[in-house]
DNA sequence: TAGATTGTTAATCGATTAACAATC
DNA sequence: TAGATTGTTAATCGATTAACAATC
């Protein structure tokens, strides 16, 4: 059991700091302050301190905080010291675009494997991964060590199958159809990327800009 | 001017007001009440009045909301009544899967051209879509009403090709490439969809929920 | 040691929830 | 009219920022 509950605001803002400790280690900056990291990053020190001591104390007073050791203990904290094996189901264009996205598995996410319905498609390879039938999922699971599923199937068929999944013990799903999934069990995970509900914010910062000019 | 700055926490929530609301419509739905839809969505009665009412007051006492109506009304809000051309800079699998993607028209966004620097590229359609070469941008922006640029090229050309947009007099960016742009004009609205990011917090959150059994 | 900067407590701010009068 | 449900004010809760003692 974790000891108190840390908010999703906090976990949002942690793939940022990861991401930016990044640069400062490839450009070979060894230490930095909260300070000076909240200058570049556009928030304040004070919510960059209050957030890391939610995991526990990384820096040291008078020196700031070590950029590699940061870097890495945030890596530890978002589970990326451990491989995460993820099949796609739907094989259309959004599923081929992340089978074909390489950075995943510098962050040790591996695409092992693309489902699909349309038979034109079987046997059909992306970058070496192969596109099965939707039938040969369970089988698939059975013999595979699977972690994540992401969903890019049309939104009417993602419950459905959302579910074969947990029946199949799928513990986390990242889902692109455009719908709440509505899961038999509720203590998998679930993470939404809903392009359309994005797009939409972003249309709505359009209109108002406008008004404000 | 804006009455009051809305917070972008219930602009985040609009999107799902306005999924729910289209399903609702389609089952035929005609009024609901925010106790009922609260149900539905999983959040509080109050905070669906509360959201809405920084919009206007859009229900009835005694009657609740008429679904149709605040449906429109949301769509109003999000922009959604007026049509936005987007180009997408960046052809790979990711910017042939946005252009593939037919939802977004009835939305009323409309995708209307690719850019790439592949030469390969030149000239091949996606759905009836042209891919351009990148260095046609100039051109095309002058010849054509661009509202949304979409970025999905690599983030090392993000930076400047965003700035070339933004000379370009490109209003808004959809930006799918893993860095925070850097823009000239601070002006221009940016939506980030960081599916790194994304990934990082599912595979939190499996941690997480690992610790907890 | 003196200076810098953290970790952490306290103060503030904003967002969510509860309550209820207004009103359909 | 009586019942239902909004719009809105007030209360609560949580997140962010400020401040500063601890300490490297």
């Amino acid at each position: 059991m974790q000891e108190k509950e840390i908010s999703q605001a906090v976990i949002r803002r942690m793939p940022r700091y990861y991401r930016y400790l990044g640069e400062l280690l490839e450009d070979g900056v060894e230490r930095i302050s909260s300070n000076d990291l909240s200058k570049r990053m556009n928030v304040t020190a004070s919510q960059i301190r209050q957030d890391l001591n939610n995991f526990g104390g990384f820096g040291q007073q008078g020196y700031g905080y070590n950029v590699k050791f940061l870097y890495e203990e945030i890596g530890k904290i978002l589970g990326l010291n451990q491989k995460h094996n993820i099949i796609v189901i739907g094989a259309g264009n959004l599923g081929q675009a992340l089978a074909n996205y390489v950075k995943f598995e510098k962050l040790g996410f591996v695409i092992t494997a693309l489902f699909d319905v349309n038979p034109a498609l079987e046997g059909v390879t992306v970058r070496g991964i192969k596109i099965h039938m939707l039938d040969e999922l369970e089988d698939y699971c059975k013999d595979h060590v699977v972690d994540i599923a992401a969903l890019t199937m049309p939104k009417e068929k993602a419950d459905a199958i959302a579910n074969r999944l947990v029946n199949l013990g799928i513990q986390a799903i990242w889902n692109f159809a455009h719908v709440d999934l509505d899961l038999i069990d509720k203590d998998v995970v679930v993470e939404n990327v809903h392009l359309s509900d994005s797009l939409m914010q972003l249309s709505y910062n359009i209109v108002k800009n406008k008004q404000n000019k």
